[in-house]
DNA sequence: CGCAACACGTGAAAC
DNA sequence: TGTTTCACGTGTTGC
């Protein structure tokens, strides 16, 4: 090194061997100035040590120690978290698109049920618990405009999946004999069943 | 600099001050020396720069364009792509938690396809025309989630009304046999009114 | 021995 | 103005 032999503190003046470059006057201030040039240029490539130290800490896979391949690694890393943020967002896109329209087709079925609430009819219910979550019922109701339409749509709401349905029309009242099942796999009580039938019919 | 006035091919000299540290002999082999390394160190550099340039081009947002705030704001960016990342994947998680009912539906439809397919039932949409605007038709299809429902909406909102309807579900498939009838009056062809329940169904 | 990587001091240029 | 940053050539070290 040509300055090994200087001081840590950079008092050395170490003028290089260009003998006549008209350079050499005014040492005192000349050798002040390197001296702060010295230790600003010291500081600066420290801080540039650390920062890389630091960046080639964040990074885990490092293929060598190398300043060049701290960076390398460094860029292969933000690509791929990159990448990943990206793939992880359209993936969350994906999922809430499809879980919005889940939503509208809930609201949309809310508002039907809101909607039956406006009318008031009352009617007779039966229901029957078969096995598990299937129910037999009996619906008798006068006939209305969409009520089997509605009827339906308010137990697929309520997560009820018709399996054997016969739905009969006479001189204004319709008899619906259903069986059903509960698509979530929730256990209903027969009296529960039989209330939110009621409720349903009462909305139609 | 040093060595200003040396050619840039590194084929000058430029013996350190250092005057005696016994080290100016063999001058051919010294300047051959010297100039390979030069070039090493030439090309070493330049690859730290292009490294740091693409290090730069990756980085959205640049402070300042030093070497040290370069690596520095590299290295808040991959922490925050990290965060995000991080976020990201624990939303996409408990996306995934909650979906996995749907995903065991969906399961279920496909094997209630596969059912459907095994034991040779094929859909089928039939259409007949009775008398005026009623008419009589009969629909097999693969059970779905909301199928029915589905179906019976697409009637209700063209303008037909269930009068007596029978649905069963056996192996997979929903074989549906209704008697509609058009509310508003109008009359449909027969051949229209296949092709109706069959855009419906394919719809479903 | 050569090769590759590094830290160093220094002159010049930028803000 | 001077402080800061940069590129440069060089000596040194480890394989």
């Amino acid at each position: 090194m040509e300055s090994a032999d200087c001081a840590l503190d950079g008092s050395c003046v170490s003028e290089g061997g260009g003998s006549g470059r008209g350079r050499m006057r005014m040492r005192g201030q000349e050798r002040e100035y390197k001296s702060k040039n010295l230790q600003a240029e010291r500081r600066r490539r420290q801080k540039l040590s650390d920062r890389l130290l630091a960046l080639r800490a964040l990074v885990p896979i490092i293929t060598n120690m190398n300043k060049a391949t701290i960076i390398e690694d460094a860029i292969t890393y933000i690509k791929e978290l990159q990448k990943n943020v990206k793939d992880l967002s359209d993936q969350l896109l994906e999922m809430e698109a499809s879980s919005e329209e889940e939503a509208k087709q809930r609201s949309k079925t809310i508002d039907a049920a809101e909607e039956m609430n406006k009318c008031g009819i009352e009617e007779d219910v039966q229901a029957t618990h078969i096995d598990g979550n299937k129910f037999w019922f009996k619906i008798v109701i006068q006939k209305k405009r969409s009520s089997f339409t509605k009827l339906v749509e308010a137990m697929n709401f309520l997560g009820f999946e018709f399996t054997d349905t016969s739905v009969t029309t006479s001189k204004g009242a319709i008899l619906i004999t259903a069986c059903v099942e509960g698509i979530y796999g929730e256990t209903f009580a027969v009296a529960e069943t039989r209330e939110l039938l009621q409720e349903i019919i009462k909305g139609i």
